[in-house]
DNA sequence: TATATTTATGAAAACGCTTATGAAAACCAA
DNA sequence: TTGGTTTTCATAAGCGTTTTCATAAATATA
């Protein structure tokens, strides 16, 4: 049978509202009296219920977390920047696997509400009118992480994806690069899918190349898919000589292809990928990649969280974390 | 306001012990009422408040975890094979970082108690008298996972690790090598640093190599010190032809090393790693390795816990996943 | 000293649900 | 019909806190 507040109270002869001032550091209370509470603390071992504090104050220092794959290197270096911001302001965390299923999504937004999170954090691709309607017709603070809504109805925290491809393409542009190939991530990914992709298309215009339809390929933002579409690639009678991937798996995927086929990366094709994973330092040659600041999304994400689940004032809603390319060995210098 | 039970008791006009009813889905219950309190659920958009029923039931439906850090491949890995399993028994996770710091550890064990979960993960690698003391003390199951204390007072879910770094090494001494070397891992890390270099002393010592001090180097873990205790190996005036990694990522450092000496593995130099991250695939050549089971080991260890949680019988309560080694480009074929 | 303030404490009502307990209703056999 | 079962449901007592409200004690003010 586990010790109750009620059991402390009596232990120190004072009411159950006075020990539920000691625990919860209410000022109000005599020096001495605190001390008589804390010592029958002590001596029951008391460990205060945090459901029953949770029915009571109608609050849970809980929020819950939704993410497409905590598996994947890239969330889970999110996951961390979010866990580690959460603890500092005593927060738990409830994490939750969506893998992209909408339907999925959405139950899992529906069990987290009912479990009485205190904000929610989402992460994830495309944000439909679905998740909209499920997001917003709840006061529960909702932020997402590493993706947006179209109209900006939500807070959320991410990068420019257009301008991070944009300037990833500039910079093989720089390098007197003209037929430079693409390996996107799927369409219905507005962000890392679509948008890194008109990024790309704009670079090239505004450096007056034409876009060739043979040097666009859609990977899944796996390995595997960087390889094969860069097998593709090589197979054709005018291959490309740089190659910008939406994500970095796919990118390393690209150098291996290339190097499979005995050409040299960066001698022979040159290689940006995207995201700076901790993967790009672990291969060789080290991996030329778009940083985005994974760590910090979350932690800003879960930063401006908080100051929802306060009542704070948020002057932006929509935070665009800087982005910036980190040069390495799958790039040769700039040509000037 | 949100709806309550209350309301769609009265909104279907029963009592509120008969919607309970049907949200648990009691069977005693005319299909007629139960169509009836389900109408006005729907009419309400009623949702149960877990906590609530979590107060009144003393079960939250909720299991805490207790990772070292979720950012690390091998723990991302194992995190889903624990939710994964979570999902398919109603649970969710309550994930929490201790990055090994007992003291964070045994916090966080207390955190979760008050939180009142239903049952506890717990991934690490030492455990010392603490945390027995702070798990046993306490009648919320716990298990193990990826790690074992010494005296299996604590369910657990783990690989043999003395023997499969026995058998990594024994592969090495079956192709020829005399002069093995090994990174190991933190002495104070009882299994995949002690034990793996325990296995490793044991098949050089069947094979009547004798152990040579200067082949033997402790690493971190990560990339960096496989590649600085790798180039230190070079240095020597007689280097290893053969090294054996603690892990994956510090084999891959050893691969860089020896390559950016201008030497070739397999050629001059093979390697072996330990746990089959799937990094292991996306390097060149790509790492032969031992497999730990990561993905099973979460899942086998929270379907344990399962068991605990419905007092189902346990027959056996520590479990030993088996091992094998993949073999790919960073080793010769066998020779006999 | 008497009065007004402030500070400390206790009693008791929520919080929203589960779960005995037991009564009424429905069913059954004879 | 009658009595005995079985179903179906309502009443109400928790679950362990927080939090209002009232009051008592302590302190300050006049």
């Amino acid at each position: 049978m586990p010790v109750t507040i009620y059991d402390v109270a009596r232990e120190a002869g004072v009411s159950m509202a006075t020990v539920s001032r000691v625990v919860n550091g209410n000022p109000n209370v005599k020096p001495l009296t605190r001390k008589k509470v804390l010592a029958a603390i002590e001596r029951l071992g008391y460990r205060p219920n945090a459901v029953a504090r949770g029915l009571a104050s109608k609050k849970t220092t809980t929020v819950g977390v939704i993410i497409p794959d905590i598996s994947s290197l890239f969330f889970s270096e999110l996951a961390r920047g979010i866990e580690d911001i959460a603890t500092m302001y005593k927060y738990n965390i409830i994490l939750c696997n969506s893998d992209q299923r909408m339907e999925k999504e959405l139950q899992l937004i529906n069990t987290l509400l009912e479990k009485q999170v205190d904000g929610l954090l989402f992460l994830g691709a495309e944000i439909k009118e679905d998740h909209l309607q499920a997001l917003t017709s709840t006061s529960v603070p909702t932020v997402l992480a590493a993706t947006r809504d179209a109209d900006n109805v939500l807070p959320s925290v991410s990068i420019d994806h257009f301008q991070a491809a944009y300037d990833a393409t500039e910079a093989l542009v720089a390098r007197g690069h003209k037929r430079i190939a693409m390996i996107a991530g799927p369409a219905n990914d507005p962000l890392a899918g679509l948008m890194r992709y008109e990024g790309y298309k704009k670079a090239l215009k505004d450096a007056g190349i034409e876009l060739d339809e043979e040097l666009i390929a859609t990977g899944n933002y796996f390995y595997e898919s960087g390889l094969s579409t860069t097998k593709a690639f090589l197979a054709l009678k005018n291959p490309p000589t740089a190659i910008f991937a939406a994500n970095d798996e796919m990118a390393i995927g690209a150098i291996h292809a290339i190097q499979d086929s005995g050409l040299n990366v960066p001698g022979d094709i040159e290689v940006i990928g995207h995201d700076n994973i901790r993967l790009v330092e672990m291969v060789r040659p080290r991996l030329t990649s778009v940083v985005q600041p994974m760590y910090d999304i979350g932690a800003v994400a879960m930063r401006l969280l908080t100051k929802y689940m306060n009542n704070e004032n948020v002057e932006e809603h929509v935070v665009l974390l800087p982005h910036r390319i980190e040069y390495r060995e799958s790039t040769k210098p700039e040509q000037n």
